[in-house]
DNA sequence: CAGGGTTCCCGG
DNA sequence: CGGGAACCCTGA
């Protein structure tokens, strides 16, 4: 390594923008690298950071020694820097926050200070004499020490000067702790046979029988052996005595569940996949570029995904493929692991914290050249990109809503430009950003119109609402037109598909005395009641109230159910087709890990005949046996306060629609709406995505909203409503005084569409003009101020660029 | 002016 | 982000 290996530049994870210069000294200085995770002094604590620079410090200052690296291998690239540089920027975020964001969880090494009893605290806690408050914490301490953040943040909290004076009294001390980071490599003890002859004794049989065991297994780990050959258990410790068997210690890998995958082999393509295929093969010896793959639901685009991916290999680079979250990795990683085999690693949400660090490192050692995964995998440290493939592409799941709020797709191209890759974008209904890309020539535009096989387009009839909103019950929304339909699909014994976007058992639950809606304590949105556990549940914060609630308002002990979930729908579907298995798809009963894939399994193998399920049904799960897809209400989010609702919509129902007919049969759709004669509603029905991007992009053009101008939300939280308010308004004047000349039109400060969330009112502020650069300048500027002229330290203000979704 | 809470600033 | 010093409030 160069000289220049004396300094390293080292971010560190909190939200602090840094770098830091430290010493590598010289016993680390082999495993330190670009990327490696190290333990640091900071202040007075010790924290974790990343190195991501060699160089000395730009002026004399005392500089501290880096402690420890962690990891076997560096967890992310030198070209990755400059990635996450510019996502600082333009996410304006701490580089601290980024890297934290982009590497797997629980990475983090902190130290805290923690109380501990000693000898004399024993005593005194047992002496009458001592003051009553010290005794109760002494007793705190008694069983274990106990982090001080725990005493200072506990209701009521313990003051810092009682602490300190158990400290002077020397009944307590108060040390350094390092909580040990929740995710590392495992280790394992490994069982191997020594070379050499055996001694002429003390080879009993059971002895003779563990060597000829590891010899032909190899190096077996200790508990797989105890497991395999219980007589192990006795005869390995003796052994290892003799010198016929040594131990070590070795990293093991934690493979994600799953079943196992048969290799499968290329189906042929069509001309059109053939041609979308050589059209983008063909850049990857040119760098960098951005496809637009418009495909139809059906048109094969998985196929044409893998044989880039090979592409890319076989031209010695490597490819990443994001999916949407979790509900499409489950397919897609199915049928990419039977083509790429161990070529492939995997990130998504699924995993553990354990199971991910071992994909990445796996990753980070270039043992696979292709990654597949949900958002975070654009972080994947991959060394020659050649391809990025973002399925899905108008996906809202890419778009980060917490933290770091950044979009992958976007992302995916930023790092694509930057080391020299392709990106192809690949949807049915391409986002209205990626689509006037396409319009104006930044993206390249490839078209699959035909679906494999040439099997038609569902036909989607309407079904109009209005017409039976006086029905009893669940018939307002299980018209007699959809049951009539699904007796006939289900009597030709195929599948049905049956989705709506509420969870839970019904819609608004109110009052029956008053007619006020019962509402979340801490959260302005209506609970959702919830049979399966008898009780109402805010879907915001989680929040329960028992069943047998009062009203807030009048004290009512009778609250209506309004409006239907998939619960209901489940039960009312279940009621009317008695002989037949019906499954619920959504958040709530595929929250735990593996029973997702064991419903989809159910759907596959034909074990269900209807499925009722929220969005994660739509989204690109292939069931040949489905013929027929009910869309309970399809305008229930055509109405929300978003300039980007009638694109979601749209998007919603092509996708749905198209989980109709994928096998050899027809398919066919019922939508049931309001408002049949929308014209979002009526491209849907066309399948005419062309009418839908011409009649929004105009929408969009007249009112100036993206992509014809660019968003930045401010979001200000705080737990008291005047000072959210005070906040907003101090942070608006504040922008309004920078606005002068820039063109940025400065929107607000209004309530957020959610008034209050956790307990936090909510108010927002909307940036929106041409640049980018001139409207983050403004913001930062004003923010710097707000912050500089205090009083609001501890109101929180995030800023969203981008911004998906307004709310 | 002590005692406690709150804010602010710094970290290599 | 967390720690400690500086600052601020309250009650005697």
């Amino acid at each position: 390594m160069p000289d220049t290996s004396c300094y390293a530049q080292v971010t560190v994870t909190l939200p602090l923008s840094g770098p830091y210069t430290y010493i590598v000294p010289d016993h680390l200085r082999a495993h330190a690298a670009v990327g490696s995770r190290v333990l640091v002094p900071f202040g007075r604590r010790t924290v974790t950071g990343y190195i991501t620079e060699f160089a000395p410090p730009k002026k004399k200052m005392r500089v501290k020694a880096i402690l420890d690296t962690l990891d076997p291998c560096p967890l992310f690239t030198p070209a990755m820097v400059p990635l996450f540089r510019w996502i600082a920027d333009y996410y304006m975020a701490p580089m601290g926050d980024v890297i934290k964001t982009a590497l797997p969880g629980g990475l983090n090494v902190v130290d805290r200070q923690v109380a501990t009893l000693t000898d004399s605290g024993k005593t005194a806690a047992a002496d009458p004499a001592c003051p009553e408050a010290d005794k109760e914490l002494l007793a705190l301490l008694m069983s274990a020490p106990v982090p001080l953040k725990q005493l200072i943040d506990a209701d009521p909290p313990v003051p810092r000067a009682q602490i300190r004076a158990l400290e002077e009294k020397g009944w307590i001390t108060v040390t350094r702790e390092l909580s040990t980071a929740r995710t590392r490599a495992k280790m394992e003890t490994l069982a191997e046979a020594a070379f050499g002859p055996l001694p002429q004794k003390g080879v009993t049989e059971k002895r003779q029988h563990l060597l000829d065991f590891l010899r032909v297994h190899g190096a077996t780990a200790r508990a797989d052996l105890n497991r395999k050959l219980p007589s192990a258990k006795s005869t390995l410790g003796p052994m290892v005595e003799m010198g016929l068997v040594h131990l070590f210690e070795d990293r093991v890998e934690r493979s994600p569940l799953g079943e196992e995958i048969v290799p499968d082999t290329p189906p042929p393509l069509t001309d059109e996949q053939q041609e979308v295929v050589s059209t983008v093969s063909a850049q990857l010896k040119g760098g960098y570029a951005t496809f637009l793959l418009k495909g139809v639901t059906g048109s094969g685009k998985t196929e044409v995904y893998m044989r880039l991916v090979e592409e890319a290999l076989a031209a010695g680079k490597t490819a990443v493929v994001l999916v949407p979250e979790i509900a499409l990795i489950a397919q897609t990683d199915r049928r990419f692991k039977s083509r790429f085999g161990d070529r492939i690693a995997v990130l998504h949400s699924g995993l553990s914290d354990g199971e991910r660090y071992d994909q990445w490192v796996k990753i980070a050692e270039k043992r696979v050249s292709v990654v597949i995964g949900a958002r975070s995998a654009i972080f994947a440290p991959l060394t020659d990109i050649g391809l990025i493939v973002v399925d899905e592409e108008h996906d809202g799941s890419y778009k980060q809503e917490s933290g770091l709020r950044y979009n992958a797709r976007d992302l995916a191209a930023v790092r694509a430009r930057m080391e020299g890759a392709v990106v192809l974008l690949g949807s049915a209904t391409p986002s209205i950003q990626s689509a006037w890309n396409a319009t104006t020539g930044k993206f390249k535009e490839v078209l699959l119109t035909k679906r494999v096989n040439k099997k038609p387009m569902p036909e989607i009839e309407v079904v109009d609402l209005k017409k039976y909103k006086d029905l009893p019950g669940i018939h307002t929304f299980l018209t007699p037109r959809l049951v009539e339909a699904m007796t006939q699909t289900l009597d030709r014994n195929e599948q049905v598909l049956l989705f709506l976007n509420r969870r839970g058992f019904s819609g608004a639950p109110i009052c029956a005395h008053c007619g006020e809606p019962l509402k979340c304590r801490h959260c302005d949105v209506s609970m959702t009641f919830h049979k399966g556990v008898n009780a109402f549940r805010c879907h915001i914060c989680g929040y329960f109230e028992p069943a047998k609630t009062h009203c807030r308002i009048c004290n009512g002990n009778k609250i209506k159910l309004l409006g239907s979930g998939t619960e209901k729908v489940e039960e009312a579907v279940k009621d009317i087709f008695p002989h037949k298995t019906v499954a619920r798809m959504d958040q709530d009963t595929t929250a735990r890990r593996g029973s997702l894939l064991k419903i989809l399994k159910g759907v596959r193998e034909k074990q269900v005949d209807i499925v009722v399920g929220t969005q994660m049904i739509a989204k690109g799960h292939d069931f040949p046996d489905i013929t027929l897809v009910g869309v309970i209400c399809a305008d229930t989010a055509l109405n929300l306060p978003d300039f980007r609702a009638g694109e979601r919509t749209f998007q919603l129902l092509a996708q749905v629609a198209g989980r109709a007919g994928r096998g050899d049969k027809p398919g066919r759709v019922i939508l049931q709406t309001y408002v049949p004669d929308h014209f979002t509603i009526g491209c849907a029905v066309d399948h005419d995505a062309d009418a839908f991007y011409t009649h929004e992009t105009g929408f969009r053009r007249a009112l100036a909203y993206p992509p014809f101008t660019r968003i930045i939300l401010i979001r200000i939280a705080d737990k008291n409503s005047q000072r959210s308010r005070a906040a907003a308004q101090k942070l608006s004047g504040l922008l309004w005084d920078r606005r002068p000349d820039t063109g940025v039109a400065i929107m607000g400060p209004a309530e957020a569409p959610l008034t209050r969330a956790m307990n936090r009112y909510r108010w927002q502020i909307l940036l929106k003009g041409e640049s980018p650069s001139v409207m983050k300048k403004m913001a930062a500027d004003a923010l710097e101020a707000f912050r500089r002229e205090g009083g609001f330290s501890n109101v929180s203000v995030t800023i969203d660029v981008d911004p998906y979704a307004l709310g």
